[in-house]
DNA sequence: CGGTCTCTTGACGGAGTTCAAAGCTAGTGG
DNA sequence: CCACTAGCTTTGAACTCCGTCAAGAGACCG
């Protein structure tokens, strides 16, 4: 709980009391690597907060072909779309990369605490703000004509998520083929030197 | 002011008290199409809501190839970062496709707003909400393969823009070209006889 | 009716995809 | 502790859709 509340007080101060109603609303969870958090089409609907670990979302795809939509390393929400309202069914899969563990709150949890706990609405709202400037940033990336420089600018922004992602998800989240990354990444690899 | 009110009134109930605060933060402004609203490293930042026409943000570009980021008709907030605090500049330029009217408001007003009317905290975070799932479905139509696809996506989602933007913009918001555009077009209509 | 902006059409070249197979690597169980 | 397997990455060759360059046809506005 420790990282969570720290987000938390990045933001807005919270009482003791209210430290309490905050850990109250959520349940904890491990998720060993390559588990299944979250299912596309089931209906019991809820965000998580990574607390250790690295999730992803994806969407499981007509033949196969899955579209990685996030990549959650510690400290992030999980779906981001925090989408709670909107569909009663998933739409995503979400696994766990490594071994990880989570905080979850479902959607009476997530509204209750928002009401016991008003100014946690200002701490949603900022995180949701830097959320849409990350998505804004990967809309940029995929207006780029190359997927040398989509690759290079993801190096940039997560270099942390290049070592511990595998590179098919890396090439799936970009929008490219798993042989043109690697092409791709000699190709970088061979101009250097 | 009518339409600003009204959407909020889908999320929670002001006060009239409330409501004239709101009406006070906001200030008026028209914008004849083809003109800037807002320009690409200024420094004054602010939202806009669009209560009449459209407006677009889009990314000037070094070689004089814009890439367009947003489209924003009546109802819809720009930019849609909501970007206030990140950056004191504007990595955008906005502009209006036809004769247009928006509110305005500022950082400070902002700020000032959400703390005198604590409840509209929710409705930014919904209407945040909602913009992370557009975004959402954005990046899906990226990682399609074929651009015929991805402007049948478009077309599906938001039949209102493609009457009223021009091809080229939705080829750059697509991440295709005018030329490609025109001959899927060409295309899908044959097609369909 | 001229000028600018927008859309269309053609030909060529190239980056990425597809299909296929071989090399690696890590995790499992004997 | 090694052997084996399954998943991941690399490499090759043929193909295709998209981008580029260029030119022409519309459409809109003063």
């Amino acid at each position: 709980m420790e990282l969570l509340l720290s987000e938390i007080a990045k933001e807005i101060r919270l009482t003791t009391e209210e430290e309490k109603a905050v850990q109250a609303a959520f349940t904890h969870r491990k998720i060993q690597k390559r588990h299944l958090l979250m299912k596309a089409g089931e209906t019991f609907r809820y965000i998580a907060f990574v607390e250790k670990g690295i999730l992803r979302s994806y969407l499981p795809g007509i033949k196969e072909e899955e579209h990685v939509i996030q990549f959650a390393p510690e400290g992030n929400w999980i779906p981001d779309s925090f989408n709670l309202v909107e569909d009663e069914i998933s739409r995503y899969n979400i696994d766990a990369l490594e071994n990880s563990e989570v905080w979850l709150i479902d959607r009476e949890s997530f509204q209750e605490l928002l009401q016991a706990v008003p100014r946690l609405e200002t701490y949603f709202r900022v995180v949701m703000q830097k959320r849409l400037n990350a998505l804004h940033l990967r809309v940029i990336n995929y207006l780029m004509h190359f997927a040398e420089d989509k690759y290079k600018m993801f190096v940039d922004v997560y270099p942390d998520i290049v070592q511990r992602a595998p590179q098919h998800m890396i090439a799936s989240y970009l929008g490219i083929k798993p042989e043109t990354l690697s092409r791709n990444r000699k190709k970088i690899a061979t101009r250097k030197s």
